[in-house]
RNA sequence: GCGGACGUGGUGAAGUUGGUUAACACACCAGAUUGUGGCUCUGGCAUUUCGUGGGUUCGAGCCCCAUCGUUCGCCCCA
């Protein structure tokens, strides 16, 4: 019987997690740069946390794993990650508690039923924010910020921001209903697709792949923004402006679920490694959200990068330098090994990495071991160094060779050490 | 869910209209060098085995069917 992983899964090995590590460590740093507390929540929820009685969105109900252990409840593996935030920001009272806004970070696994791609997986990660609480232009720019001064730092280049306002709740009604006024006449010209959302969310005509460079859609009527709501998005503007950060104006980027309200932004890839999935990271504003899931009336922004993304964009681009090193790896020449176990233990009691040989092999098979772990000193014992309690230490920088006295080796490891970064 | 491509050792891969011994390279192991690696040379290295299961054939890695997986695009991307 042989298994493989579950078709759209993979196993994380250590030469990637080291990546992952990378990835991950630099934007635990930026939350705490940027004052957000990490959060962790359950993997999986009940599943009316994930799917809203009137979600007009296209996907969410065949894409979720579903299930129901006992045969009443019915769960659900978390698709992402802000359903679950907001859940435990009402659930935990922290509109209550705290000085608002409140700023949470998280690095968990989604899992959704697609079709596997490349950049596209089953079971996946997402690092993500969610500031709520409060809105403000500020914090647009501010989370905007994060995610782009972490990318940035990463050393992506081949990056861009686009942002767009989708307007608050009462732009947005109205656009709703001109775009319905506009497009109604025309729908036969529409695709399939469209022609079902011309009745669920016309905004998602804009970003139609069929339709998009159609005259028709082309000469859509743009939408007309509230006095407070297009301030609200020159306000933004203004402060990316401040802050340095470049972006584009994308008035046709929709993002999927139609709980954003006002500022909506993506960070797409101009890297051609990433193939069709080019979104590094996406997310907006949602000033109805914390309300639906039974909070209170407030607002909240945040957004989510796709850690696989990210990962095929970092190694198309390069930006890893990873070398892995070992301090000491004992060659063990000698038939008893008590004499060199004592010494790897010791080695390590004084934070030394060290590895050792663990079995009879020619002196040669041991070195060339030594070398495929990058090891910086190689300690060599044999009849002799038990016999007299010493150790053959060789530098593999300088190739210099001394006998040492067991007593003194890790203070003769530490000074040659020191000796060298001089 | 739909369409195209692909699936040969640890890795990258050759394999011509089906024809008998699955190339070549890297990596790995051993020796030359019996306590000193990196270079060189020599030898070894795919349990009838070509993702898996059936079928056609005297004969299949090559053809057919199914299945699993990967990949590219569509869909979707919370």
């Amino acid at each position: 019987m042989s298994y493989q992983t579950v078709k759209g899964t993979y196993d994380l090995l250590p030469d990637r997690m080291v990546k992952f590590n990378i990835l991950s460590d630099l934007f635990r740093q930026f939350l705490n740069l940027y004052g957000y507390g990490e959060i962790k929540t359950p993997v999986f929820e009940y599943t009316g946390v994930f799917q809203k009685e009137n979600d007009t969105s296209d996907m969410v109900t065949k894409e979720m794993y579903t299930f129901s252990p006992n045969g009443k409840d019915s769960l659900t593996l978390r698709p992402e990650g802000t359903a679950g935030v907001i859940r435990s920001f009402v659930e935990n009272k922290m509109y209550g508690n705290n000085e608002l806004p409140i700023k949470l970070g998280y690095i968990e696994e989604m899992f959704r039923h697609e079709r596997p791609q490349k950049g596209r997986q089953r079971q996946f990660t997402q690092m993500g924010i969610e500031c709520v609480g409060d809105k403000d232009p500020l914090i647009d720019a501010e989370v905007i910020a994060l995610g782009y001064f972490y990318i940035k730092t990463l050393g992506l280049q081949s990056v861009k921001v686009l942002i767009n306002t989708l307007g608050d709740n009462e732009s947005r009604l109205q656009y709703k209903k001109d775009l319905i006024d506009y497009f109604a006449p025309h729908k036969d010209e529409l695709c399939y697709d469209c022609q079902t959302r011309m009745e669920k969310n016309p905004l998602r005509i804009l970003d139609c792949k069929i339709d998009r460079d159609s005259d028709l859609v082309k000469n859509a009527p743009k939408m007309k923004l509230t006095e407070n709501s297009a301030k609200y998005f020159e306000d933004v503007k203004h402060y990316l402006d401040v802050l340095g950060i470049p972006y584009e104006i994308d008035d046709r980027l929709v993002r999927g679920l139609d709980y954003y309200t006002d500022t909506v932004f993506e960070v797409v890839s101009t890297n051609e490694a990433s193939g069709s999935q080019a979104t590094i990271f996406g997310g907006g504003r949602y000033d109805n959200l914390v309300k639906e899931m039974g909070g209170p009336e407030i607002s909240g922004i945040g957004f989510a990068i796709g850690v696989e993304r990210l990962l095929i964009l970092c190694d198309a681009e390069e930006i890893f330098d990873i070398k892995n090193s070992l301090d000491c790896y004992v060659i063990n020449l000698n038939e008893d090994p008590d004499y060199a176990l004592s010494i790897a233990e010791e080695l390590r009691n004084n934070s030394f990495s060290c590895e050792m040989n663990y079995y009879k092999r020619s002196l040669k098979a041991q070195f060339k071991s030594s070398e495929r772990k990058n090891a910086r000193f190689v300690l060599i014992i044999g009849e002799d160094e038990v016999k007299e309690g010493t150790i053959t230490l060789k530098d593999t920088l300088t190739k210099a060779q001394e006998s040492v006295k067991r007593d003194e080796l890790t203070d003769r490891l530490d000074q040659l050490m020191e000796d060298y970064y001089e």
